[in-house]
DNA sequence: ATGCATGAGAT
DNA sequence: TCTCATGCATA
């Protein structure tokens, strides 16, 4: 028959990221990007630099365990852990960086540059309030309304002209940017309506995600059961929510007719005969990455590889890690403030 | 429901 | 090399 396993993905891609998380973090990565001399800085410093950032990191990881613990309990998500000789059979063998042995073998000279360090470190106690935001549960967002300027979505148009920052914050009569208002309590409560209506016709996450390929809707395909899980469950960034909304309210609604009229005809697949193996991190490691990530989010490819290296994982997998890692905080960041 | 991964487009 | 949207695999 068919075995079209691999989905269409949205044509409509990031057609304008940036901008939408407003001042809230960008601030930060302008900031972290302004702030920090140059790279080479940091590259120049031998390994004895890094030996100590990772040893402080993990140090701060044994104090950061016992905070998080009161303030939030840690999940126990991958906790089994596999890995190490990593069997990956899998078809990603795109990324072949399995030696970290190499990597961080650049006996430069001397002295410590102490600067750097004490400066991340400086900001680390700052920026670490983010404890308590571990595991998503967003069953508490405020219903607070306050209107912002969020970058509208994708394939309508964009700050076409300034990719940035509006210092809307100037005016004293009149400010209107012409900026699109979509509130996050309104998509909080379409999520919501989503779910329980899809959940009233029967259909599951991932019927829904085949079915949207049958709506026939430009640039629009199939998506999978974690995308619609996500979406009903807030925990994609805004601006891909904006960006699903409509979609999705399209599907609703159709099945709906389609319901009331008997003529429910839902579609699954079938087809998959690749199985990627998903690598684990241990949660020891799991919480070295956390404090290597308070104290920076944004590490160089050579800390990348150091870092890799004394938690024997992948530089793959630890640069992935961080840059999830990224996103989540962003997102969480996002829903902390609406 | 969520962790780790991929790929496209932006920098 | 990063961000973002998304997905596979799995708890």
């Amino acid at each position: 028959m068919m075995a079209m396993n691999s989905k269409q993905p949205f044509t409509m891609h990031s057609v304008l990221q940036e901008s939408k998380y407003a001042s809230l973090h960008s601030s930060t990565e302008t900031m972290r990007r302004v702030c920090l001399p140059a790279p080479q800085l940091q590259g120049n410093i031998f390994g004895g630099f890094d030996e100590s950032l990772l040893a402080r990191a993990e140090a701060l990881a044994a104090v950061d365990i016992v905070s998080h613990c009161k303030s939030h309990p840690f999940k126990p998500d991958a906790t089994y852990h596999t890995m190490s000789s990593v069997p990956c059979t899998s078809t990603s063998s795109t990324v072949p960086i399995s030696h970290p042995s190499a990597l961080t073998s650049h006996p430069h000279h001397h002295s410590v540059h102490q600067g750097l360090d004490g400066d991340l470190l400086d900001h680390l106690a700052p920026s670490l309030t983010v404890s308590g935001m571990g595991a998503p549960d967003h069953s508490v967002m405020s219903a607070q309304i306050h209107p912002h300027h969020l970058g509208a979505m994708g394939h309508l148009h964009q700050a076409a002209g300034m990719g940035h920052p509006h210092p809307a914050s100037t005016h004293n009569g009149m400010s209107c940017i012409n900026d699109m208002e979509s509130d996050p309590r309104e998509l909080e409560a379409f999520a919501e309506r989503f779910k329980q209506r899809r959940i009233k016709l029967g259909v599951t996450q991932a019927d829904v995600g085949a079915a949207l390929a049958n709506l026939k809707i430009p640039g629009v395909g199939s998506l999978s059961q974690s995308t619609i899980c996500r979406f009903e469950s807030l925990t994609l960034s805004h601006n891909n929510m904006i960006a699903l909304k409509p979609v999705l309210q399209a599907w609703l609604e159709e099945a709906e007719a389609a319901y009331r009229e008997k003529n429910a005809k839902p579609e699954l697949f079938n087809g998959s005969e690749r199985k990627r193996k998903r690598t684990s991190i241990a949660a020891p490691e799991k919480r070295s990455l956390e404090a290597y990530f308070a104290i920076q989010p944004r590490p160089s490819s050579e800390k990348i590889a150091a870092i890799a290296e004394k938690l024997d994982l992948k530089k793959n997998v630890v640069r992935v890690w961080f840059c999830n890692q990224r996103q989540k905080q962003k997102r969480m960041k996002y829903s902390a403030v609406h």
